[in-house]
DNA sequence: CTGATTTGCGGAAACGTTTCCGAAACTGTA
DNA sequence: TACAGTTTCGGAAACGTTTCCGCAAATCAG
């Protein structure tokens, strides 16, 4: 299938096909004025030999490698995953490969990869991590474009792709209100972190476009858990405060609220709506019911980063400052009407 | 920090300190006979100019790229990411760069990753996935070595880097009857995973090396899931046969476990002991009590892989055929004794 | 002060590809 | 047949680095 023999060159088809190298890189790229027969001539030796341009070769006289350093600055997780696979699917496209470092959060092991990666000759880099707030930018004056993706830089002059929590949010407490839900709660992960807030304000415009306030008048913040969902339900029902929907601020946050909320013995969806965020499969399938939740389209986020990335390499101005990719909806039995 | 004056060279350098480019790379790197101010005037120079090799044309020379590639059969996942991690912590050593290809268990998509990767000349290949069963080789006679990881070949000339679910098994059910249990139940996945086999086989030795039968005579089989755990829970208590531990062969199922014998009015781990696999931290620690479980130590894995990779490289004969890593078990609240 | 030996560095070739320029061969016309 | 114009291809340079060989200068012994 992939022939042994190492090393085939340009020179190895040139003898074969009885031309010279210049003629054989004319034929197998289709440039320059050769004859058909030449072509074919060549073509077919190529083939017999198996032969595979060089790409450090290429790379290097060319000054493009078609490499993107792919930057993340926390481990790879849940939430870079989607993010590659969707980079890849736009990078794939271009023929492009993915240089993977993870900088686990370590400043000097991030300055180690950059290194690496600009001594490697990289088309352009891919910063991403984990999605909280802010992150250092690399700094301006790269001899290669830079683009941020699910993490947003502290530097108005770059390049961050973000997805947009606050539209998340409006899906989630409209779709509530959509379902003839009115006395809607909020529980939610800590309030100093960026997303939470986003949230939160998207919770209240919505809220505030049916001209309904928040059950309680404001949102339970505790951590990202299941266990928090749990002891937030129980002490939404042991207030006395009616509700008949709740919008967790994540999937975890939500299963966690659907489990207090059976164990209390009220009834999910008919007493209460549950919408959560993050349509992680793990935990919105095995909820019970099945998580109505938000999908933050992380896989388009990626692919969207790359696009931009790959123009940004042909010489387009991108631009700067943010661009936030809307949410989508994903409706299970949840939030379901009989 | 970094200079954003493009592409210094080694001939930049040289015309700063004075000298030829020649005498530039001897300085650099240590090598040849150099006065030791002429070195110091050089690496004066490298510093000024920010100077950093061009890692494609030292590859062209060299005959080294200083890449692996890493080609998942399957998209990444859960099970893939320690991998990476682990394969970076052993090649970071070796200064050695990832190059990843995720094909997505398409065969077209894969010739193609593993086309560019040789087109790239990278070192070498770690060829990984989802770890069910087995997958073709990916032939022999390649230019580059190849480790497979978490993934069996199908050839036995291939060496495969594999997790011994079996004495994972061992270590979860020997943990059951050292904290006191001996009526001990298997819930696991489908009987014809290769994973689900090797946990039974574990599960039997260790039931046997304490004299005592498995709780029902056979295993649970099902699906890789919570649901299934809890209704495997039902199942048992509702059959009436008494049982003090329960063996959930993955994280999900145990939960399930979990789940359905508090609803059945059953304590654990008072009543029963329950013990998972994989240490997934998101369900193990939102279990209802967290989960001992069995760790499959995924993440040495992929040090032990990329660690051979290396030594391939090297020329260094690493064999072939199938090494097992120990498991690791994970002792938490499911199990505990007071 | 001369000749032999060592030390220090420059020059050139090489890796494999692409591109540019020019030369050869071929075509057509007078 | 001679000449201009085209077509087709070969040769050489270039990308940036490393290595090898050899030359010049410096050192040493006598």
């Amino acid at each position: 299938m992939f022939p042994s023999r190492k090393n085939v060159t340009v020179a190895d088809v040139a003898a074969l096909a009885g031309v010279s190298a210049g003629t054989v890189s004319k034929a197998l790229n289709g440039r320059g004025e050769l004859r058909q027969a030449t072509r074919d001539k060549v073509l077919a030796a190529a083939a017999e030999l198996g032969f595979q341009p060089n790409l450090l070769a290429r790379g290097l006289l060319s000054g493009r490698t078609y490499l993107v350093g792919v930057l993340t600055t926390d481990s790879i997780g849940r939430f870079t995953i989607p993010l590659l696979t969707g980079a890849e699917d736009a990078l794939g496209a271009g023929q492009m490969s993915m240089l993977l470092c993870e900088s686990r959060g370590d400043p000097i092991r991030e300055q180690h990869y950059l290194r690496v990666l600009l001594a490697r000759r990289v088309d352009g880099i891919i910063v991403t991590g984990r999605s909280s707030d802010m992150r250092p930018s690399l700094g301006q004056g790269f001899p290669v474009p830079v683009v941020y993706a699910l993490v947003q830089s502290d530097d108005e002059r770059d390049l961050s792709i973000l997805h947009d929590d606050e539209n998340g949010a409006e899906l989630a407490v409209r779709h509530l209100l959509a379902t003839g839900r009115r006395r809607i709660a909020h529980i939610t992960g800590p309030l100093r972190h960026v997303a939470t807030q986003h949230r939160l304000a998207g919770t209240l415009s919505a809220l505030s476009e049916a001209g309904v306030s928040m059950v309680g008048g404001a949102p339970l913040t505790g951590e990202w858990s299941e266990a928090w969902g749990r002891e937030a339900a129980l002490r939404l029902v042991r207030s006395g405060e009616q509700f008949d929907g709740v919008f967790g601020a994540s999937d975890q946050i939500a299963r966690g609220v659907t489990d207090g909320l059976r164990e209390s013995g009220i009834d999910v969806p008919r007493q209460v709506g549950v919408v959560g965020v993050d349509n992680w499969d793990v935990i919105v399938e095995a909820s019970r019911p099945p998580l109505t939740t938000v999908d933050l389209q992380l896989s388009e986020l990626g692919h969207i980063a790359a696009t931009r990335l790959l123009s940004a390499i042909e010489g387009v101005d991108i631009g700067s400052g943010i661009e936030r990719v809307p949410c989508r909806l994903v409706v299970r039995q949840s939030t379901a009407t009989d």
